[in-house]
DNA sequence: TTTTCAGTTCATTTTGAATTGAATATTCGC
DNA sequence: GCGAATATTCAATTCAAAATGAACTGAAAA
């Protein structure tokens, strides 16, 4: 016994705006433009590979906008471009992996922030010896106590990524 | 041998100044407003008590944003409010472990969105039997994938608390 | 070559989060 | 109680990030 057609049309709309509507939300949480997991979502919920147009059809958003954040997905890893033999327009497909997702996230913008409180770090400490005898001691502790932060974070992110990889 | 007082001073401001960059940039980084991370390094750099008053002073910031900044800190565990017998004024303490800091990020942030999207996921997984038939296969496959990475962050939540906990 | 279409760029606009600060509330000593 | 000091609230403002869209580039078709 079938649903009739409307049922699956709205149960097909449905799945795509809810997968945007994930797929926006971990994009921000992540610090990512909504509009690039929303990009992200409508791939993710397509059956057939979709040329830029499409995309900017069903989002409705910008050209712009739609040029941006396909070239930052696809610089991230999280999807593919082609282009079948002769033909203008590329086609875009979402990887569903999870592993480029979280190593595209962990590389561009975890990764960074970590090795320049690094260095900021290691300025400090060069600072101490000048700091007046009484308060030196507090501030090696508590200066040793971020540094140790850092070390765990450094050493959980592969771990992390270990953890979370495959598929 | 003792440095000049004023390489004392300037070393003092820049620990200040410096943490204060650096608590700021993991503040943003972790989708907080920077101020609040800017007012806990000021807590962390102060090897004493501050009250409002002078948190205000040394970061420039309005009272107001120093007020809120202040009470989402505690709610998340990361200071400590304090007043002496017989004073007017509160005074806010760093909590230097990584712990409450790290717990309240993950209780504010990660868990209610996580659990908002098991929600849609379930819905969506409810779903299915209305597709057509053709594309039912690839939508299921496709749910089951994000099913499963949010498992796997699920169950990776509490194991990377543990792992970064202690002290 | 010229035209047309796909995609990019970037100056401008929009949007929403963060911040402000005046009004309000609270809490203390008197 | 009153007045003074401290803290909170929230409507208005500010500001930065995101989105737009017109102008541009390049590449394929005619």
């Amino acid at each position: 016994m079938e649903f009739p057609v409307e049922n699956t049309a709205a149960a097909r709309e449905e799945l795509e705006r809810e997968l945007v509507a994930i797929f926006s939300d971990l994009a921000d949480l992540f610090g990512n433009p909504p509009s690039h997991g929303a990009i992200y979502g409508v791939l993710f919920a397509s059956e057939t590979a979709l040329s830029m147009e499409e995309i900017v059809g069903r989002l409705a958003i910008s050209k712009g906008s739609a040029s941006q954040g396909l070239r930052h997905l696809e610089e991230f890893g999280a999807i593919s471009r082609t282009r079948e033999e002769g033909d203008r327009s590329h086609k875009y497909t979402a990887r569903l992996e999870l592993k480029p997702l979280l190593g595209g996230f962990l590389r561009t913008r975890l990764v960074p922030r970590l090795s320049a409180n690094a260095d900021r770090l290691s300025r400090l400490a060069s600072l101490l010896p000048a700091l007046p005898a009484t308060s030196r001691p507090t501030a090696q502790v508590r200066l040793q106590r971020i540094t140790k932060w850092h070390k765990r974070a450094s050493t959980f992110l592969p771990l992390a990524e270990k953890l979370l990889q495959g598929d």
